[in-house]
DNA sequence: GTCTATATGAGGATAGAC
DNA sequence: GTCTATCCTCATATAGAC
């Protein structure tokens, strides 16, 4: 039963930080192992080599195994969801819809691209780990989730979303496609601009309806 | 090392058929185990006990786990290909791109949807199998993806295809948001005919020159 | 804070009965 | 073809030194 306060540890909570450097190094590393070994693939030795220390030093940080990769699961979604939030925000309150979805799709984008490690490990065993966690995990997925839904059900009121899509599952396929970007970027062959400009117009022009199509694009701030 | 002909083996090849009934019911189970315990996860006797026999059975029909594991990953991208194809052979030659596509994304929903449990396997797992796995895996994966990107290049070469896209990364998230609705749809939430529809609309504008576009949809033969 | 050494337990694989 | 019994390997977690 993993504690709260261990699982939002945050980088600058424990410790000094010399102690915390060595958190963040762990944790790093788990979200390595974790996206290429599984859940329960995932050995306490494997993580300690890549963080170069030895297996034992992980308890001083997390009281088991399961804690830590809970926070690996965690933060893979935290940090997604946080930084789309913000770019939201951040966007003129009298943008349209469709432009708000396109600076998520590029918020979600690097994010997802950047942090590859935590995000494979979320889509790769977001199916895999035990009960507990997992629980916890569709509720942190809900909320993201309903972030998405909004934008959507933006789009749909203001009529510039197509009107033979079923909202929810529209939604549903483009983070899908977002999620699934993950599996197959490779920075030495497509730039992270290129992937973030398809997706875009892919999306924008998938969702919108014809008559009320805006081409402009939005620049968001800070990305 | 796995040999060729056991991956290969489809239901009627071996023994009786009443033995390669049995084996059927294994693998059947080895990809509902799969899915969710992911690859370290999977043990022998969870697998025995969905198929309801014990687990050094499964040794009479497979030299090892990793060779049932194998075969299991490798039915799941080798019957939706083969479902695809079929599919889009079945077609007029004179079918628009558009049309082919939209027929595609149809065949792979149902083959997908309808054998989750081998999809799942597939998506979850692909990036966590031993590197020998993989390796073969991934050949099989790019014949399919050399499927789909001939369907986009074809919309290409017709002018159908918006020329602000790329036409490889359009696929690549096509693909994607198609794999990933094994992982979010429920039937009794949605039918699988809105998951088409919506799908199909949303690649179909996603895609679409909309100076070209043509709002006519096929009903592929059979699916 | 991080290490070495070890108790404990679980699962893959095989031998051999039926 | 399928089962029971068993061997062997390996990983988590803890104790305790430094």
């Amino acid at each position: 039963m993993p504690r709260k306060a261990t699982i939002k540890a945050t980088p600058k909570d424990s410790p000094g930080p010399k102690s915390s450097r060595t958190r963040e190094r762990i944790l790093d590393a788990a979200a390595h192992v974790l996206s290429r070994k599984g859940y329960s693939g995932t050995r306490l030795g494997d993580i300690a080599d890549q963080a170069q220390l030895q297996a034992p030093a992980i308890y001083y940080y997390w009281p088991s195994r399961e804690d830590l990769i809970e926070e690996v699961m965690w933060v893979g979604v935290q940090r997604l969801h946080e930084h789309v939030a913000e770019i939201l925000d951040g966007l003129p309150t009298d943008t349209p819809p469709m432009d708000r979805i396109s600076a998520a799709v590029e918020a979600h984008l690097h994010v997802a691209l950047q942090l590859s490690d935590f995000a494979t490990a979320v889509i790769r065993n977001s199916g895999q780990v035990p009960e507990e966690i997992r629980t916890r995990q569709l509720a942190e997925d809900a909320k993201y989730g309903a972030l998405w839904r909004k934008l959507i059900q933006d789009a749909e009121t203001t009529g510039d979303l197509r009107s033979d899509l079923d909202a929810r599952i529209a939604q549903r396929l483009v983070i899908g496609a977002l999620n699934w970007a993950a599996e197959w970027w490779n920075p030495r062959r497509d730039s992270l601009d290129s992937v973030v400009r398809t997706a875009q117009s892919l999306i924008r022009h998938g969702l919108s309806n014809p008559s009320h199509l805006v081409q402009r694009r939005v620049d968001p701030s800070g990305v």
